[in-house]
DNA sequence: AAAATACGAGAGAACGTTTTCTCTAGCCTA
DNA sequence: TAGGCTAGAGAAAACGTTCTCTCGTATTTT
């Protein structure tokens, strides 16, 4: 039998919505206050959230739901958003969907009955156009990828522009013939293959973009195709993120070749490691605690503000040369 | 103004009592069951956690609580205990303390008020003398480490043992002056430490163990100054974990040195960038699967039976020889 | 065939809070 | 000084479920 509000109500020989108000910090004489935080403290009563969140209506919790908590990409926006949410006094729910479309909605259904005040979500593919269903009962707020027609508010990297600074960095390192290879699972690789094709024509150089599927042995399979034969062997190469790349610099090792003497690299997103590997990995570095900060701040102000519409913020990433690029 | 049980009851004209039957999966006339699915269908009714949770008083939620969530070990510690916990039904509250007691003890709180059914908790160095006092609320199962005086149930590594692998690895090598750089924040760098100080005894070798802080600028420079002196260099080195290893990294890439030629270095912990590092890093590879499905085991086993003796499981690790011993 | 038993359904209480409503006392204004 | 107003405290309802209790019906047992 646990110690609930009544009690401490007796103790302090109060009502317990006297004890309510001293817990919320509403107007209470003085007095009253001492006897009730006297009796908290000599009781040591908890409150129970799931009354408290019964009763008032409203969780104080928001849901964050990655794509694939392997990714420290992700990882790093997680620690950013639990971090000022609970600035904020907002709970955090946390839930990875391994890019799976089922566990994705699975996870959206559970956030419903969790009655949240809203969600942050990194969606898969499959699940952009199914966010409209969710938007009814909290807002959503998108990260890394956006919806198509700006159908719900998001926060992501100009993908296009990064990939195009890529492309001019190997470039200027004398490379032509460079090869992208981009996720087939995302609208995010979608983007960053376009500013790819796009930087490359207006350097009126041929465009090769690899579509390269998230399972990892698969992966590492076509890239090793691809790199295999000496002669059709490009120069340089773009990875769409910090797993794929994994998969890239495996298929590399496993050929022999070295960055950056046979072969150039560049990546986005940027890890402690990546300087260490390949003479140091020139990446584009994302600003996740940015990232994070205005998912969050978005989504409170689309609780004050239900009917502004949508917002898409996009924010430069960071290039860093170092030695892979040739 | 939400669906409640009452609305599907109405439309499946059938009492509130019966839809939470059929919900919770209890023996339902059939012809009644069809009737209150298809009206949950209709209605689109999504059952309020908060309710149910105050009035059956069970929570179907575990708390795990990590030291750092930047240590790839407990990002899959955790997606491990996530994936457990929500095949059994359970919800899980992710928290990271960032080696700080008094978050530590603000999270632990929260539990409380949560009214989890259990916790799942790698301690801080302080938090674990204070565990106690959250015992009588919720079960505990330390992770990663342990309670000195077995007051809890723990699943841990075997520290010890896997430090002596490391030793022995490198003696076999031809390595003689072995350095160990432990932490200092926690229990488990003591038995690293340890172990790694009485396999040198046991060749014969004179142990030399350095503590390192767990703040990064910090320890990169402890690093530094014992590696920059050439003659005073040890041959070899043996890190208590991955989030040490980068700061020794970059000490050893800023100092131009290269593993293995200048010092062979060897590490706890695994991550997939290792085997692209100093000729593949030759490390310690923990169970991590194991260790999540360990403890939640571990933690529903002792809701069942409260008053058994507490356990301590040890697991061994796997030691993965690369390039990087020399 | 009668009695005993088991099973399933509904009514209503209960979970632990916050909120609403009512009331009193004190204060300000006219 | 009387009347209206305000602030603060308590009583009781309410939040949306599950659980307990009762009762009727169907099934088994003797």
């Amino acid at each position: 039998m646990s110690i609930g509000i009544k009690d401490v109500a007796r103790v302090a020989a109060v009502s317990p919505a006297t004890v309510s108000r001293v817990l919320a910090g509403r107007a209470v004489d003085p007095a009253m206050r001492e006897r009730v935080v006297a009796a908290v403290r000599e009781t040591g009563y908890r409150p129970n959230l799931a009354a408290r969140r019964l009763r008032s209506r409203h969780t104080n919790t928001i849901g964050l739901i990655v794509a694939d908590i392997r990714n420290p990409f992700f990882t790093a926006v997680a620690r950013m958003v639990e971090g000022i949410a609970y600035e904020r006094g907002l709970r955090v729910i946390f839930s990875n969907t391994d890019e799976d479309a089922a566990k994705e909605a699975m996870y959206l259904h559970l956030m419903q009955e969790e009655r949240v005040t809203g969600v942050i979500l990194a969606p898969t593919r499959h699940g952009v156009d199914n966010i409209a269903q969710y938007q009814s009962d909290f807002p959503i707020v998108l990260i890394d990828r956006a919806a198509p027609d700006g159908a719900c508010d998001s926060v992501v990297l100009d993908n296009g522009a990064m990939a195009a600074k890529l492309v001019a960095h190997l470039h200027e390192r004398g490379h032509t013939r460079i090869t992208g290879l981009f996720g087939t699972a995302t609208v995010t690789g979608n983007e960053r293959r376009t500013g790819y094709e796009r930087a490359m024509a207006a350097l009126g150089l041929p465009a090769h973009a690899v579509l390269v599927p998230h399972e990892r042995a698969e992966a590492e399979r076509i890239v090793t195709e691809l790199l295999a034969d000496a002669s059709r062997r490009p120069g340089a190469l773009i990875v769409s993120n910090g797993v794929m790349l994994l998969s890239v610099l495996r298929a590399i090792d496993a050929l022999g070749l070295s960055i950056p003497r046979d072969i150039a690299v560049t990546s986005f997103d940027n890890e402690p490691w990546m300087e260490f590997v390949g003479g140091g990995l020139s990446v584009i570095e994302q600003p996740v605690e940015e990232i994070g900060r205005v998912a969050v701040t978005m989504l409170l102000d689309r609780l004050d503000h239900a009917d502004q519409v949508t917002r898409r913020v996009v924010l430069a990433g960071r290039f860093l040369a170092r030695g892979s690029g040739g």
